[in-house]
DNA sequence: CGGTGTCTTGAATACCATCAAGTCTTGTGG
DNA sequence: CCACAAGACTTGATGGTATTCAAGACACCG
Protein backbone atom coordinates (compact mmCIF):
# COMPACT_ATOMS: atom_id res chain seq x y z
CA UNK A 1 0.00 0.00 0.00
CA UNK A 2 1.99 3.05 1.30
CA UNK A 3 5.10 1.00 0.20
CA UNK A 4 4.21 2.25 -3.44
CA UNK A 5 4.80 5.66 -2.45
CA UNK A 6 8.75 4.66 -2.75
CA UNK A 7 8.61 3.75 -6.00
CA UNK A 8 9.89 6.64 -7.88
CA UNK A 9 12.00 6.74 -4.86
CA UNK A 10 13.77 3.45 -5.54
CA UNK A 11 14.17 4.05 -9.30
CA UNK A 12 15.74 6.75 -8.33
CA UNK A 13 18.28 4.88 -5.90
CA UNK A 14 21.87 5.37 -6.39
CA UNK A 15 22.99 3.68 -9.81
CA UNK A 16 26.92 3.67 -8.98
CA UNK A 17 29.64 1.69 -10.77
CA UNK A 18 30.70 -0.20 -7.63
CA UNK A 19 34.20 -2.27 -7.58
CA UNK A 20 32.62 -6.07 -7.81
CA UNK A 21 35.39 -7.32 -5.04
CA UNK A 22 32.97 -6.46 -2.26
CA UNK A 23 33.54 -7.59 1.05
CA UNK A 24 30.42 -5.91 2.80
CA UNK A 25 28.08 -8.42 1.29
CA UNK A 26 27.99 -11.98 3.55
CA UNK A 27 27.12 -13.46 0.80
CA UNK A 28 29.80 -13.01 -1.82
CA UNK A 29 31.61 -15.87 -1.69
CA UNK A 30 28.28 -17.82 -1.88
CA UNK A 31 26.85 -17.23 -5.21
CA UNK A 32 27.51 -15.83 -8.15
CA UNK A 33 29.69 -13.07 -7.16
CA UNK A 34 32.65 -14.50 -6.58
CA UNK A 35 33.37 -15.81 -10.14
CA UNK A 36 32.08 -12.74 -11.30
CA UNK A 37 34.75 -11.01 -9.81
CA UNK A 38 37.30 -13.60 -10.97
CA UNK A 39 36.44 -12.82 -14.48
CA UNK A 40 36.57 -9.12 -13.76
CA UNK A 41 40.09 -9.88 -12.36
CA UNK A 42 41.06 -11.39 -15.44
CA UNK A 43 39.59 -9.17 -17.51
CA UNK A 44 43.23 -7.44 -18.60
CA UNK A 45 43.72 -10.86 -20.48
CA UNK A 46 40.58 -10.93 -22.31
CA UNK A 47 38.04 -7.99 -22.67
CA UNK A 48 35.11 -9.81 -23.05
CA UNK A 49 35.27 -11.21 -19.37
CA UNK A 50 33.59 -7.48 -18.82
CA UNK A 51 30.19 -6.92 -17.01
CA UNK A 52 28.17 -3.93 -16.91
CA UNK A 53 26.92 -4.08 -13.04
CA UNK A 54 25.87 -1.11 -10.85
CA UNK A 55 24.95 -0.80 -7.14
CA UNK A 56 21.60 0.37 -5.51
CA UNK A 57 20.53 1.16 -2.29
CA UNK A 58 16.27 0.64 -0.92
CA UNK A 59 15.08 2.11 2.08
CA UNK A 60 13.18 -0.62 4.01
CA UNK A 61 9.88 -1.34 2.72
CA UNK A 62 10.05 0.02 -0.67
CA UNK A 63 9.52 -2.24 -3.28
CA UNK A 64 12.44 -2.94 -5.33
CA UNK A 65 10.65 -4.96 -8.56
CA UNK A 66 6.76 -5.02 -9.47
CA UNK A 67 5.40 -7.56 -11.12
CA UNK A 68 4.83 -6.31 -14.89
CA UNK A 69 8.04 -4.51 -14.86
CA UNK A 70 10.62 -5.38 -17.18
CA UNK A 71 14.42 -5.32 -16.72
CA UNK A 72 17.84 -6.53 -18.87
CA UNK A 73 19.43 -7.00 -15.76
CA UNK A 74 20.01 -9.98 -12.89
CA UNK A 75 19.63 -8.49 -9.51
CA UNK A 76 22.18 -10.14 -6.42
CA UNK A 77 21.10 -9.10 -2.85
CA UNK A 78 24.25 -7.35 -0.79
CA UNK A 79 23.48 -6.20 2.52
CA UNK A 80 20.07 -6.86 3.75
CA UNK A 81 16.62 -8.61 3.95
CA UNK A 82 13.67 -8.57 1.05
CA UNK A 83 10.94 -10.74 0.15
CA UNK A 84 9.24 -12.06 -3.44
CA UNK A 85 5.77 -11.59 -2.92
CA UNK A 86 2.91 -12.72 -5.18
CA UNK A 87 -0.28 -10.49 -4.58
CA UNK A 88 -3.83 -11.53 -4.60
CA UNK A 89 -6.69 -9.50 -6.51
CA UNK A 90 -8.69 -9.62 -2.87
CA UNK A 91 -5.74 -8.36 -1.09
CA UNK A 92 -4.02 -10.99 0.48
CA UNK A 93 -0.32 -11.59 -0.14
CA UNK A 94 1.45 -14.90 -0.12
CA UNK A 95 5.78 -14.79 -0.13
CA UNK A 96 7.49 -17.04 -2.14
CA UNK A 97 10.54 -16.50 -0.74
CA UNK A 98 12.94 -14.50 1.34
CA UNK A 99 16.24 -13.18 0.08
CA UNK A 100 19.31 -12.95 2.20
CA UNK A 101 22.67 -11.80 1.15
CA UNK A 102 24.23 -13.37 -1.62
CA UNK A 103 20.66 -14.53 -3.32
CA UNK A 104 19.82 -13.59 -6.71
CA UNK A 105 16.58 -12.24 -6.68
CA UNK A 106 15.19 -15.44 -9.19
CA UNK A 107 17.55 -17.45 -11.15
CA UNK A 108 14.64 -17.49 -14.16
CA UNK A 109 16.00 -13.85 -14.19
CA UNK A 110 18.86 -15.17 -16.62
CA UNK A 111 16.68 -16.24 -19.19
CA UNK A 112 13.58 -14.08 -18.72
CA UNK A 113 12.61 -10.35 -18.08
CA UNK A 114 9.70 -10.67 -17.03
CA UNK A 115 9.73 -10.85 -13.05
CA UNK A 116 7.43 -13.47 -11.40
CA UNK A 117 6.35 -11.21 -8.68
CA UNK A 118 7.15 -8.14 -6.66
CA UNK A 119 10.04 -8.00 -4.75
CA UNK A 120 9.94 -5.54 -1.78
CA UNK A 121 13.05 -4.76 0.90
CA UNK A 122 12.14 -5.90 4.41
CA UNK A 123 15.28 -3.80 6.01
CA UNK A 124 17.70 -1.32 4.29
CA UNK A 125 18.88 -3.53 0.97
CA UNK A 126 21.51 -2.95 -1.05
CA UNK A 127 21.64 -5.04 -4.37
CA UNK A 128 24.27 -4.96 -7.52
CA UNK A 129 22.60 -5.92 -10.75
CA UNK A 130 24.59 -7.76 -13.99
CA UNK A 131 23.48 -7.20 -17.24
CA UNK A 132 21.64 -10.01 -18.35
CA UNK A 133 23.18 -10.82 -21.68
CA UNK A 134 26.71 -10.31 -20.85
CA UNK A 135 26.24 -12.81 -18.02
CA UNK A 136 24.59 -14.96 -20.16
CA UNK A 137 27.48 -14.57 -22.34
CA UNK A 138 29.88 -15.21 -19.96
CA UNK A 139 28.66 -18.61 -18.34
CA UNK A 140 29.60 -20.59 -21.72
CA UNK A 141 33.49 -19.61 -20.34
CA UNK A 142 33.38 -19.61 -17.20
CA UNK A 143 32.44 -22.78 -15.68
CA UNK A 144 32.57 -21.90 -12.06
CA UNK A 145 29.69 -19.53 -13.14
CA UNK A 146 27.95 -22.05 -14.44
CA UNK A 147 28.69 -24.27 -11.50
CA UNK A 148 27.69 -20.99 -9.00
CA UNK A 149 24.37 -20.70 -11.15
CA UNK A 150 23.08 -23.94 -11.36
CA UNK A 151 23.79 -24.97 -7.29
CA UNK A 152 21.95 -21.51 -7.37
CA UNK A 153 18.96 -23.05 -9.43
CA UNK A 154 18.73 -26.09 -7.81
CA UNK A 155 18.53 -24.48 -4.55
CA UNK A 156 16.04 -22.47 -5.18
CA UNK A 157 13.76 -25.25 -6.74
CA UNK A 158 14.44 -27.42 -3.49
CA UNK A 159 13.30 -24.13 -0.86
CA UNK A 160 10.21 -23.76 -3.60
CA UNK A 161 9.40 -27.77 -2.94
CA UNK A 162 9.36 -27.56 0.89
CA UNK A 163 7.43 -25.15 1.15
CA UNK A 164 4.65 -26.36 -1.20
CA UNK A 165 4.82 -29.16 0.95
CA UNK A 166 4.55 -27.58 4.23
CA UNK A 167 1.98 -25.15 2.96
CA UNK A 168 0.24 -28.49 1.95
CA UNK A 169 0.65 -30.63 4.44
CA UNK A 170 1.68 -29.17 7.80
CA UNK A 171 0.06 -27.26 10.73
CA UNK A 172 0.44 -23.29 11.87
CA UNK A 173 3.20 -24.54 14.22
CA UNK A 174 4.82 -26.79 11.35
CA UNK A 175 5.15 -24.26 9.09
CA UNK A 176 6.38 -21.35 11.34
CA UNK A 177 9.03 -23.48 13.55
CA UNK A 178 10.41 -24.69 9.76
CA UNK A 179 10.45 -21.48 8.47
CA UNK A 180 12.99 -19.58 11.33
CA UNK A 181 14.80 -23.38 11.58
CA UNK A 182 15.04 -22.80 7.47
CA UNK A 183 15.97 -18.94 8.18
CA UNK A 184 18.44 -20.29 10.12
CA UNK A 185 20.51 -22.53 7.55
CA UNK A 186 20.70 -20.25 5.25
CA UNK A 187 22.05 -17.27 7.75
CA UNK A 188 24.58 -19.82 9.50
CA UNK A 189 25.84 -20.43 5.66
CA UNK A 190 26.38 -16.48 5.36
CA UNK A 191 28.08 -16.52 9.42
CA UNK A 192 25.09 -13.87 10.40
CA UNK A 193 24.49 -16.17 13.39
CA UNK A 194 25.64 -16.06 16.69
CA UNK A 195 26.10 -19.54 19.00
CA UNK A 196 24.91 -20.80 22.23
CA UNK A 197 22.14 -19.49 22.54
CA UNK A 198 21.75 -19.57 18.77
CA UNK A 199 20.91 -15.92 18.28
CA UNK A 200 20.73 -13.88 15.01
CA UNK A 201 18.44 -10.54 13.31
CA UNK A 202 15.43 -11.57 12.54
CA UNK A 203 13.80 -8.13 11.09
CA UNK A 204 10.45 -9.66 10.04
CA UNK A 205 7.41 -8.60 11.44
CA UNK A 206 4.84 -11.03 12.12
CA UNK A 207 2.93 -10.06 9.12
CA UNK A 208 6.27 -11.63 6.63
CA UNK A 209 5.67 -14.81 8.80
CA UNK A 210 1.70 -14.52 8.06
CA UNK A 211 2.14 -13.98 4.40
CA UNK A 212 5.22 -16.84 4.21
CA UNK A 213 3.17 -19.56 5.84
CA UNK A 214 -0.21 -18.75 4.35
CA UNK A 215 -1.61 -17.79 8.06
CA UNK A 216 -3.37 -14.70 9.36
CA UNK A 217 -0.99 -12.15 11.85
CA UNK A 218 -3.44 -12.74 14.33
CA UNK A 219 -2.68 -16.34 14.63
CA UNK A 220 0.99 -16.26 14.14
CA UNK A 221 1.22 -13.92 17.41
CA UNK A 222 -0.40 -16.64 19.26
CA UNK A 223 1.61 -19.56 17.55
CA UNK A 224 4.55 -17.44 18.74
CA UNK A 225 3.40 -16.73 22.16
CA UNK A 226 2.48 -20.29 22.68
CA UNK A 227 6.87 -20.68 21.70
CA UNK A 228 7.81 -18.47 24.12
CA UNK A 229 5.21 -19.69 27.37
CA UNK A 230 7.09 -23.14 25.86
CA UNK A 231 10.53 -22.26 26.45
CA UNK A 232 11.49 -23.10 22.67
CA UNK A 233 12.16 -19.56 21.06
CA UNK A 234 11.91 -16.30 21.95
CA UNK A 235 12.08 -12.82 19.98
CA UNK A 236 12.63 -9.43 21.28
CA UNK A 237 14.67 -6.64 19.42
CA UNK A 238 14.32 -7.77 16.23
CA UNK A 239 16.84 -10.31 17.20
CA UNK A 240 15.52 -13.93 17.41
CA UNK A 241 16.87 -16.38 20.11
CA UNK A 242 16.53 -20.04 19.96
CA UNK A 243 16.17 -21.42 23.22
CA UNK A 244 15.86 -25.23 22.96
CA UNK A 245 16.77 -26.06 19.76
CA UNK A 246 16.03 -30.26 19.84
CA UNK A 247 12.01 -29.31 21.25
CA UNK A 248 11.98 -26.62 18.50
CA UNK A 249 12.85 -29.28 15.56
CA UNK A 250 10.44 -31.54 17.09
CA UNK A 251 7.79 -29.28 16.63
CA UNK A 252 9.28 -28.86 13.30
CA UNK A 253 9.33 -31.92 12.18
CA UNK A 254 6.62 -34.50 13.21
CA UNK A 255 2.79 -34.42 13.51
CA UNK B 1 2.69 -49.02 -0.47
CA UNK B 2 2.19 -51.61 -2.64
CA UNK B 3 3.15 -49.36 -5.37
CA UNK B 4 6.79 -49.78 -4.18
CA UNK B 5 5.91 -54.04 -4.84
CA UNK B 6 6.64 -52.54 -8.47
CA UNK B 7 10.06 -51.27 -8.25
CA UNK B 8 11.81 -53.77 -8.76
CA UNK B 9 9.87 -54.71 -12.19
CA UNK B 10 10.57 -51.05 -13.36
CA UNK B 11 14.03 -51.07 -13.22
CA UNK B 12 13.66 -54.21 -15.03
CA UNK B 13 11.81 -52.68 -17.45
CA UNK B 14 12.88 -52.80 -21.24
CA UNK B 15 15.73 -50.57 -21.79
CA UNK B 16 16.32 -50.43 -25.52
CA UNK B 17 17.73 -47.56 -27.55
CA UNK B 18 14.83 -45.79 -29.14
CA UNK B 19 15.25 -43.51 -32.38
CA UNK B 20 14.54 -40.18 -31.04
CA UNK B 21 12.36 -38.85 -34.01
CA UNK B 22 9.08 -40.56 -31.90
CA UNK B 23 6.01 -39.54 -33.55
CA UNK B 24 3.97 -41.12 -30.53
CA UNK B 25 4.95 -38.12 -28.09
CA UNK B 26 2.32 -35.60 -27.99
CA UNK B 27 5.08 -33.27 -26.72
CA UNK B 28 7.40 -34.23 -28.73
CA UNK B 29 8.11 -30.39 -29.76
CA UNK B 30 7.35 -28.59 -26.64
CA UNK B 31 10.70 -29.68 -24.78
CA UNK B 32 14.46 -30.93 -25.28
CA UNK B 33 13.44 -33.98 -27.38
CA UNK B 34 12.74 -32.05 -30.42
CA UNK B 35 16.40 -30.10 -30.31
CA UNK B 36 17.71 -33.66 -29.28
CA UNK B 37 16.72 -35.18 -32.08
CA UNK B 38 18.10 -32.63 -34.53
CA UNK B 39 21.51 -33.10 -33.09
CA UNK B 40 20.84 -36.38 -33.64
CA UNK B 41 20.28 -36.20 -37.33
CA UNK B 42 23.02 -34.18 -37.49
CA UNK B 43 25.35 -36.46 -36.00
CA UNK B 44 26.64 -37.83 -39.49
CA UNK B 45 28.92 -34.62 -39.70
CA UNK B 46 30.05 -34.29 -36.17
CA UNK B 47 30.13 -37.64 -33.85
CA UNK B 48 30.16 -35.28 -30.70
CA UNK B 49 26.25 -34.93 -30.81
CA UNK B 50 25.33 -37.89 -30.10
CA UNK B 51 23.53 -38.75 -26.88
CA UNK B 52 23.01 -42.28 -24.99
CA UNK B 53 19.21 -42.49 -24.68
CA UNK B 54 16.92 -45.49 -23.66
CA UNK B 55 13.13 -46.13 -23.21
CA UNK B 56 11.59 -47.17 -20.60
CA UNK B 57 8.22 -48.49 -20.14
CA UNK B 58 6.33 -48.07 -16.63
CA UNK B 59 2.65 -49.49 -15.54
CA UNK B 60 0.25 -47.76 -13.85
CA UNK B 61 0.73 -46.94 -10.06
CA UNK B 62 4.62 -47.87 -10.23
CA UNK B 63 7.06 -45.53 -9.14
CA UNK B 64 9.28 -44.57 -11.60
CA UNK B 65 11.96 -42.92 -9.51
CA UNK B 66 12.88 -43.09 -5.32
CA UNK B 67 13.71 -39.65 -3.83
CA UNK B 68 17.16 -41.56 -2.82
CA UNK B 69 18.28 -42.91 -5.75
CA UNK B 70 21.13 -41.60 -7.27
CA UNK B 71 21.15 -41.49 -11.11
CA UNK B 72 23.01 -40.24 -13.93
CA UNK B 73 20.26 -39.36 -16.57
CA UNK B 74 17.66 -36.96 -17.13
CA UNK B 75 14.13 -38.89 -18.23
CA UNK B 76 11.79 -36.85 -20.12
CA UNK B 77 8.06 -38.05 -20.23
CA UNK B 78 6.86 -39.41 -23.41
CA UNK B 79 3.91 -40.64 -23.30
CA UNK B 80 1.08 -40.72 -19.86
CA UNK B 81 0.42 -39.32 -16.92
CA UNK B 82 3.20 -39.03 -14.02
CA UNK B 83 3.44 -37.25 -10.72
CA UNK B 84 6.00 -35.92 -8.48
CA UNK B 85 5.43 -36.29 -5.01
CA UNK B 86 7.17 -36.13 -1.68
CA UNK B 87 5.77 -38.61 1.09
CA UNK B 88 5.92 -37.60 4.50
CA UNK B 89 6.55 -39.57 7.92
CA UNK B 90 3.46 -39.31 9.00
CA UNK B 91 2.37 -40.96 5.97
CA UNK B 92 0.48 -37.90 3.77
CA UNK B 93 1.62 -36.85 0.66
CA UNK B 94 2.03 -33.78 -1.30
CA UNK B 95 1.92 -33.72 -5.16
CA UNK B 96 4.89 -30.72 -6.33
CA UNK B 97 3.75 -31.40 -10.16
CA UNK B 98 1.72 -33.08 -12.29
CA UNK B 99 4.15 -34.80 -15.61
CA UNK B 100 2.70 -34.51 -18.68
CA UNK B 101 4.63 -35.78 -22.45
CA UNK B 102 7.40 -33.79 -23.11
CA UNK B 103 8.18 -32.74 -19.42
CA UNK B 104 11.80 -33.42 -17.91
CA UNK B 105 11.28 -35.03 -14.67
CA UNK B 106 12.67 -32.00 -13.39
CA UNK B 107 15.22 -29.71 -15.17
CA UNK B 108 17.44 -29.15 -12.09
CA UNK B 109 18.28 -33.04 -12.75
CA UNK B 110 20.27 -31.64 -15.30
CA UNK B 111 22.87 -30.32 -12.65
CA UNK B 112 22.15 -32.47 -9.59
CA UNK B 113 22.06 -36.77 -9.63
CA UNK B 114 19.74 -36.62 -6.64
CA UNK B 115 16.55 -36.14 -7.11
CA UNK B 116 14.32 -34.13 -4.97
CA UNK B 117 11.33 -36.43 -4.20
CA UNK B 118 9.79 -39.58 -5.91
CA UNK B 119 8.13 -40.00 -9.17
CA UNK B 120 5.10 -42.10 -9.54
CA UNK B 121 3.28 -43.46 -12.93
CA UNK B 122 -0.34 -42.16 -12.96
CA UNK B 123 -1.24 -44.07 -16.05
CA UNK B 124 0.87 -46.35 -18.12
CA UNK B 125 4.38 -44.31 -19.05
CA UNK B 126 6.39 -44.28 -21.64
CA UNK B 127 9.97 -42.17 -21.11
CA UNK B 128 12.99 -41.61 -22.95
CA UNK B 129 16.21 -41.26 -20.68
CA UNK B 130 19.28 -39.01 -21.35
CA UNK B 131 22.08 -39.13 -20.73
CA UNK B 132 23.31 -36.28 -18.02
CA UNK B 133 26.70 -35.39 -18.97
CA UNK B 134 26.46 -35.95 -22.73
CA UNK B 135 22.70 -33.99 -22.75
CA UNK B 136 25.03 -31.05 -20.46
CA UNK B 137 27.69 -31.04 -22.89
CA UNK B 138 25.65 -30.57 -25.36
CA UNK B 139 23.68 -27.72 -23.88
CA UNK B 140 26.91 -25.38 -24.59
CA UNK B 141 26.78 -26.39 -28.92
CA UNK B 142 23.30 -26.46 -29.53
CA UNK B 143 21.48 -23.00 -29.00
CA UNK B 144 18.37 -24.04 -29.45
CA UNK B 145 18.67 -26.75 -27.11
CA UNK B 146 19.47 -24.56 -24.44
CA UNK B 147 16.58 -22.12 -25.15
CA UNK B 148 14.49 -25.10 -24.64
CA UNK B 149 15.89 -25.97 -21.32
CA UNK B 150 15.75 -22.73 -19.61
CA UNK B 151 12.02 -22.31 -21.05
CA UNK B 152 11.32 -25.48 -19.21
CA UNK B 153 13.03 -24.12 -16.32
CA UNK B 154 11.00 -20.87 -16.16
CA UNK B 155 7.85 -22.75 -16.60
CA UNK B 156 8.77 -25.16 -13.96
CA UNK B 157 9.01 -22.40 -11.65
CA UNK B 158 6.33 -20.50 -12.71
CA UNK B 159 4.01 -23.26 -11.67
CA UNK B 160 5.58 -24.12 -8.16
CA UNK B 161 4.85 -20.60 -7.45
CA UNK B 162 1.62 -20.47 -8.43
CA UNK B 163 1.57 -23.71 -6.67
CA UNK B 164 2.74 -21.91 -3.15
CA UNK B 165 0.24 -19.18 -3.95
CA UNK B 166 -2.74 -21.57 -4.27
CA UNK B 167 -1.89 -23.52 -1.30
CA UNK B 168 -1.64 -20.49 1.09
CA UNK B 169 -4.48 -18.38 0.22
CA UNK B 170 -6.91 -19.77 -1.56
CA UNK B 171 -9.97 -22.18 -0.68
CA UNK B 172 -10.61 -25.86 -1.63
CA UNK B 173 -13.30 -24.54 -4.91
CA UNK B 174 -10.14 -22.11 -5.73
CA UNK B 175 -7.28 -24.73 -5.49
CA UNK B 176 -9.67 -27.43 -7.09
CA UNK B 177 -10.48 -25.71 -10.19
CA UNK B 178 -6.92 -24.00 -10.57
CA UNK B 179 -5.82 -27.43 -10.94
CA UNK B 180 -7.94 -28.33 -13.77
CA UNK B 181 -7.24 -25.40 -15.43
CA UNK B 182 -4.23 -25.29 -15.44
CA UNK B 183 -3.92 -29.10 -16.69
CA UNK B 184 -5.93 -28.05 -19.10
CA UNK B 185 -3.65 -25.18 -20.20
CA UNK B 186 -1.16 -27.72 -20.40
CA UNK B 187 -3.10 -30.23 -22.21
CA UNK B 188 -4.19 -27.75 -24.86
CA UNK B 189 -0.63 -26.92 -25.55
CA UNK B 190 0.23 -30.98 -26.61
CA UNK B 191 -3.17 -30.97 -28.32
CA UNK B 192 -4.67 -33.43 -26.16
CA UNK B 193 -8.08 -32.05 -25.70
CA UNK B 194 -11.08 -32.10 -27.55
CA UNK B 195 -13.27 -28.80 -28.04
CA UNK B 196 -17.04 -27.73 -27.77
CA UNK B 197 -18.02 -29.08 -25.29
CA UNK B 198 -14.16 -29.09 -23.54
CA UNK B 199 -13.27 -32.45 -22.72
CA UNK B 200 -9.97 -34.56 -22.24
CA UNK B 201 -9.16 -37.70 -20.55
CA UNK B 202 -8.50 -37.27 -17.13
CA UNK B 203 -6.84 -40.27 -15.13
CA UNK B 204 -6.26 -38.65 -11.75
CA UNK B 205 -8.18 -40.30 -9.30
CA UNK B 206 -9.97 -37.81 -6.32
CA UNK B 207 -7.02 -38.85 -4.37
CA UNK B 208 -4.24 -37.67 -6.32
CA UNK B 209 -6.43 -34.18 -6.36
CA UNK B 210 -6.11 -34.26 -3.33
CA UNK B 211 -2.40 -35.05 -2.65
CA UNK B 212 -2.12 -31.85 -5.20
CA UNK B 213 -4.16 -29.69 -3.39
CA UNK B 214 -3.07 -30.00 -0.15
CA UNK B 215 -6.88 -31.46 0.99
CA UNK B 216 -8.56 -34.68 2.12
CA UNK B 217 -9.98 -37.14 -0.23
CA UNK B 218 -12.79 -36.97 1.43
CA UNK B 219 -13.25 -32.99 0.74
CA UNK B 220 -12.53 -33.28 -2.86
CA UNK B 221 -15.48 -35.57 -3.33
CA UNK B 222 -17.57 -32.94 -1.57
CA UNK B 223 -16.46 -29.90 -4.08
CA UNK B 224 -16.59 -31.95 -7.19
CA UNK B 225 -19.94 -33.23 -6.26
CA UNK B 226 -20.97 -29.38 -5.48
CA UNK B 227 -19.15 -27.92 -9.01
CA UNK B 228 -21.47 -31.06 -10.82
CA UNK B 229 -24.31 -29.90 -9.49
CA UNK B 230 -24.24 -26.53 -10.22
CA UNK B 231 -23.25 -27.62 -13.50
CA UNK B 232 -19.44 -26.76 -13.97
CA UNK B 233 -17.72 -29.24 -14.61
CA UNK B 234 -18.57 -33.37 -15.09
CA UNK B 235 -16.41 -36.39 -14.73
CA UNK B 236 -16.91 -39.51 -15.78
CA UNK B 237 -15.11 -42.27 -17.10
CA UNK B 238 -11.37 -40.91 -16.73
CA UNK B 239 -12.54 -37.85 -18.64
CA UNK B 240 -13.55 -34.11 -17.81
CA UNK B 241 -15.72 -32.48 -19.05
CA UNK B 242 -15.98 -28.64 -18.63
CA UNK B 243 -20.08 -27.64 -18.88
CA UNK B 244 -19.18 -23.76 -17.85
CA UNK B 245 -16.14 -22.60 -18.73
CA UNK B 246 -16.66 -18.77 -17.52
CA UNK B 247 -18.71 -19.74 -14.70
CA UNK B 248 -15.76 -22.12 -13.88
CA UNK B 249 -13.17 -19.72 -14.43
CA UNK B 250 -15.08 -17.29 -11.91
CA UNK B 251 -14.73 -19.91 -9.37
CA UNK B 252 -11.11 -20.37 -9.77
CA UNK B 253 -9.73 -16.90 -9.75
CA UNK B 254 -12.09 -14.77 -7.07
CA UNK B 255 -12.84 -15.16 -4.01
C1' DC C 1 -16.67 -64.87 -4.56
C1' DG C 2 -14.05 -62.16 -1.34
C1' DG C 3 -10.82 -58.48 -1.63
C1' DT C 4 -9.33 -54.09 -2.84
C1' DG C 5 -9.71 -49.59 -4.55
C1' DT C 6 -12.88 -45.70 -5.45
C1' DC C 7 -16.33 -42.67 -4.40
C1' DT C 8 -20.23 -40.77 -1.62
C1' DT C 9 -22.63 -39.04 2.38
C1' DG C 10 -23.45 -37.65 7.20
C1' DA C 11 -22.06 -36.38 11.94
C1' DA C 12 -18.73 -34.65 15.12
C1' DT C 13 -14.55 -32.26 15.77
C1' DA C 14 -10.27 -29.39 15.11
C1' DC C 15 -7.86 -25.82 13.33
C1' DC C 16 -7.50 -21.52 11.92
C1' DA C 17 -9.97 -17.13 10.36
C1' DT C 18 -12.55 -13.28 11.50
C1' DC C 19 -14.06 -9.73 14.47
C1' DA C 20 -13.16 -6.69 18.10
C1' DA C 21 -10.94 -4.25 21.75
C1' DG C 22 -6.97 -2.84 23.95
C1' DT C 23 -1.73 -2.05 24.92
C1' DC C 24 2.50 -0.54 23.45
C1' DT C 25 5.75 1.35 20.34
C1' DT C 26 7.28 4.33 16.58
C1' DG C 27 7.19 8.17 13.94
C1' DT C 28 5.60 12.90 12.75
C1' DG C 29 4.22 17.54 12.85
C1' DG C 30 2.66 21.33 15.64
C1' DC D 1 8.70 18.46 23.74
C1' DC D 2 4.23 16.98 23.48
C1' DA D 3 0.10 15.41 20.99
C1' DC D 4 -1.55 12.61 17.76
C1' DA D 5 -1.69 9.01 14.30
C1' DA D 6 -0.26 4.79 12.51
C1' DG D 7 1.80 0.43 12.94
C1' DA D 8 2.81 -3.74 15.67
C1' DC D 9 1.45 -7.02 18.83
C1' DT D 10 -1.73 -9.39 22.19
C1' DT D 11 -5.87 -11.54 23.80
C1' DG D 12 -10.62 -13.28 23.92
C1' DA D 13 -15.03 -14.51 21.69
C1' DT D 14 -17.23 -16.43 17.77
C1' DG D 15 -17.68 -18.70 13.38
C1' DG D 16 -16.42 -21.17 9.07
C1' DT D 17 -13.78 -24.33 6.42
C1' DA D 18 -11.87 -28.51 6.14
C1' DT D 19 -10.59 -32.83 8.84
C1' DT D 20 -11.59 -36.98 11.02
C1' DC D 21 -14.44 -40.84 11.79
C1' DA D 22 -17.69 -44.02 10.15
C1' DA D 23 -20.63 -46.58 7.18
C1' DG D 24 -22.22 -47.96 2.85
C1' DA D 25 -22.54 -48.37 -2.50
C1' DC D 26 -20.23 -49.65 -6.48
C1' DA D 27 -16.83 -51.38 -9.82
C1' DC D 28 -12.99 -54.15 -10.95
C1' DC D 29 -9.94 -58.15 -10.57
C1' DG D 30 -7.72 -62.34 -9.37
Amino acid sequence: MNAQLGIGDAEASAKTRVPLSCTICDGFDLNICLPAAAAEASSQQSKSAKISQSGHTVPARRIIWRAQDLHDIVPVICTGWAAAIVMLSNGSRQIVSFLLPGDVLSTTLLFESRPFCLVEAITDVRYRAFNRAELKSLLYRQPELLDRFSKAWVDEKARADQLIVDLGRRTADERIARLVLNLLDRLEKRGMVQGDPIEFEFPLRQHHIADATGLTPVHVSKVLTEFRRNGLINISERSLTILDLPGFRRVAHMR
